[in-house]
DNA sequence: GCATAGAGTTAGAGGTGACTAATGATTGAC
DNA sequence: GTCAATCATTAGTCACCTCTAACTCTATGC
């Protein structure tokens, strides 16, 4: 639902669609707004956001605070939401209904999602039985505000010795999701974390049946729950 | 499959993608290419359609002939075709998976066939069997050629008093889309021509267990074959 | 305290795509 | 044969998105 695209004093294009996606996503992971940073993740040049930035803020989507960091305004956050929902719903519908790859979906959702009518968007959402969250594990926003953008405690952070019900994985590069994918982790999936060295050393974790071993600390990319001891409850199926 | 995307002097972008397919489908309806014609079917003004032709001739993809009629070059054609592909192919999918009714998926398959990889519509074919026809009843263009554009018999010159087998539907205006629906009308149908006025009056049809009358003459929307006389074979269900 | 690195912005420029208004060319009507 | 209508094009603008190069500002190091 959540339709909000017809409005604003600035056309919705798809630069700006992307910037206010990749805005909202940042500040939801408690990181710094920050030119050069979005401009690396849109693979565009600083000056490029900048000058976006100024175009969003003279709008009312974007406000500018402390040194040059943005934030979306309450207006722009519902714009960026929208943007968001069908960022992950498209990604949710490649991967359920085509069988894309998780470390495929994001690129195919980028390019669509602005070609997307609220109505297809609709219907997609019916098809998929109105789904809470994305392969990633992202929430998909809607209307009622629902699940929240919390990311839980990072798999390099969990204590050895215990359980980990992954919740989400953030990383978008193709190669670290296939290695991820590989070693059988995924949202939905708890993991047994063995054995860690001091001081970041190696991590060794069991996924399902097979013991896997983490040769260098995962870093930023596996959040979820510590749940239980490592092997309680029979939980690796 | 036909995947001619990265080559050519000349950027894809969706206005030249636009214009090759629209170029592509006008052609093989056998009407003239004009700049005005191609700017009403894009919704663009002329001076618009004058200029990208212009870029296009200098790609090599277009060619003018007779008073400034366009054509496409046998490299254009290479590259409509693939655009057409991705045009038809989306229509179905939108049809038989999300059951986007077929006077909307049009306009849904026109936003989309820009922003899908050639990747995601290779998934696309496979999902759906590799189908020869879109909603439409336009044939779906693929490597090896296969079926052509031809049109057939146009159901407002089928003689009275026989049966008319329905192979395409042109027209791409949602309401008369509905209007054809609602009487029954649609690629794979057989209908009884079961009589017409003389010169042009109304035209009678029966389609399926009941009769429906058309009050005013069908022109350039239903084309295909007659085939037997009305009401022979049980043919109607 | 000053130099330098990093981040952000300004300046200048180019490509694409769209428009309106005016001009040229062809054709059809009378 | 001329006039009008239709069609295509040219001219002149404008918005958007992108870039590189140069400049500013801030913070860090020594």
């Amino acid at each position: 639902m959540i339709d909000v695209r017809p409005c604003c004093t600035m056309p919705h294009t798809p630069a700006v669609e992307d910037t206010l996606r990749t805005i909202f996503v940042r500040a939801g992971r408690g990181e710094p707004v920050g030119t050069s940073a979005v401009a690396d993740e849109l693979h565009v040049s600083p000056p490029t956001v900048s000058i976006m930035l100024k175009r969003l803020t003279a709008a009312g989507l974007v406000q500018r605070t402390d040194g040059h960091l943005a934030a979306l305004t309450e207006h722009g956050s519902t714009h960026a939401r929208d943007v968001v929902r069908r960022h992950r719903l498209l990604e949710t519908f490649l991967q359920r209904v085509l069988d894309v790859p998780w470390d495929e979906v994001h690129a195919e959702a980028d390019a669509l999602e602005h070609a997307v009518s609220p109505r297809l968007l609709d219907r997609i959402d019916r098809h998929l039985g109105h789904p809470d969250r994305d392969p990633h594990g992202d929430p998909i926003p809607r209307d009622g505000g629902g699940i929240g953008e919390e990311w839980g405690v990072r798999l390099d952070s969990a204590p050895a010795g215990r359980a980990f019900h992954i919740e989400r994985v953030y990383d978008r590069d193709s190669a670290a999701l296939r290695y991820l994918a590989d070693l059988g982790i995924a949202p939905g999936v708890r993991i047994d974390v063995t054995e860690r060295q001091p001081f970041g050393g190696p991590l060794w974790i069991r996924v399902g049946p097979d013991a896997h071993a983490l040769g260098e600390p995962l870093t930023h990319l596996v959040h979820g729950r510590v749940v239980a001891p490592a092997g309680a409850r029979g939980t690796l199926a």
